[in-house]
DNA sequence: ACATCGCTATATCGGTTCGATATACTGAAC
DNA sequence: GTTCAGTATATCGAACCGATATAGCGATGT
């Protein structure tokens, strides 16, 4: 699930693993506690898989040879103002060895076939990040994403509704709340089905990847 | 956070393995997809911290009538003896050995320690799973436990209200989402104090562990 | 002058949890 | 009378979490 995370945010811009952890966390919001025990070897095996690879100092687009680690403290003031008004808004800080992952067409084979296929339906934050990079997938396998996400709060929640009894005010409080959230998940689900069938599939399908999956 | 909720169910009564995972998928919904892979090892760990032992073919406590196609009532300590030598040199042809689990004195003071300190506050799943068994906590601790989960999700929401910039359609749409159903949680954690401040102390104050929990 | 605090940044460790799978018995349906 | 679904325990590798170590750098304070 982690890869995936990873892949779709390295599909908009190269990022090194603390920045992808800021992203997560307050961008997305979803896995917002996702921690560095989980990233960095989420990233080391994505290099060794090829899905990645990982750049020192990222350097700009064509072949630039790595530099050196410490920027240099006698700069001009113009270049000095430049790296600060940089850092603002721009993950490419310059601090120490910092390692910036560039996905690869593998990576991006690869992060087509997670969105579509994997990832555990079950699981709400599995479903929130499919979601979160729905705009990578193809109108049809955004609705079916949807749908079966519907179908299966529906199932649940006919599951849930009377189990209640013999539960304290404590644990009945809890499963009610859940119970309502998921009711609120459904409506907020219809909305969305809703928007998307009303939505022309051409004019998404140019962002898509149609072709790509099977 | 397994062991509190597996300490926590058998606080109630003695339960075997497939039994707790039924109970936490659907009595509590919490924990809803809890696999056999965490619970059996689960189970196995706090026998190894006698928190728990365990029995073949248990009877059930007093006060719990059962449905089950009465086995011995093996709840005398030479029953138990009994079995687990009859264990030793038989390999339990017939029927597969039903493990029941039951808590011990050990077990309860770790429950208690787990339910007030333990467990991430910032976890939603360990915090409704801390509130579910709330009536073994003191009053005092219950209304602690309720406000930390309130002002923690009021920062969240706090940080999270101006970041949806730079977002499409559909991560924004589930940042949204998330930070609504935060907003609910919040009305429901007030309704729940409000509630928790209107109960004189007393009432439930029978029912907790007040003096045993530091 | 320098001490300390907080933020950025990478990395590793032990322990816990997940998902899949194997095994075996029971009862009901067909 | 055999297949099918449910009950029940167990194990494996991989993933994930939480804590911790390390280290450069900026601002803040005394």
């Amino acid at each position: 699930m982690l890869d995936m995370a990873i892949l779709g945010l390295l599909e908009e811009r190269d990022l090194h693993g603390y920045e992808i952890r800021r992203q997560l966390r307050d961008n997305l919001g979803i896995l917002a506690n996702v921690s560095f025990g989980s990233i960095y070897p989420a990233l080391t095996r994505l290099e060794k898989s090829r899905a990645v690879v990982a750049t020192e100092e990222s350097a700009p687009r064509d072949g630039t040879p790595s530099s050196l680690p410490a920027p240099p403290p006698t700069g001009s003031l113009s270049g000095e103002l430049a790296v600060l008004r940089a850092r603002r808004h721009s993950p490419a800080r310059s601090r120490r060895g910092k390692k910036v992952y560039r996905i690869t067409e593998l990576g991006r084979k690869l992060f087509a076939e997670l969105l579509s296929e994997g990832g555990n339906v079950e699981d709400a934050r599995s479903f929130s990040l499919r979601l979160a990079f729905a705009r990578h997938l193809a109108p049809q396998a955004r609705l079916s994403l949807l749908e079966h996400r519907r179908a299966l709060l529906v199932q649940r929640l006919a599951e849930t509704a009377d189990t209640n009894v013999d539960l304290d005010v404590y644990a009945r409080s809890v499963v009610q709340h859940t119970a309502d959230g998921v009711a609120q998940d459904i409506t907020w689900l219809d909305h969305l089905i809703a928007a998307e069938r009303a939505t022309p599939q051409s004019v998404s399908a140019e962002l898509t990847y149609e072709g790509d999956i099977r």
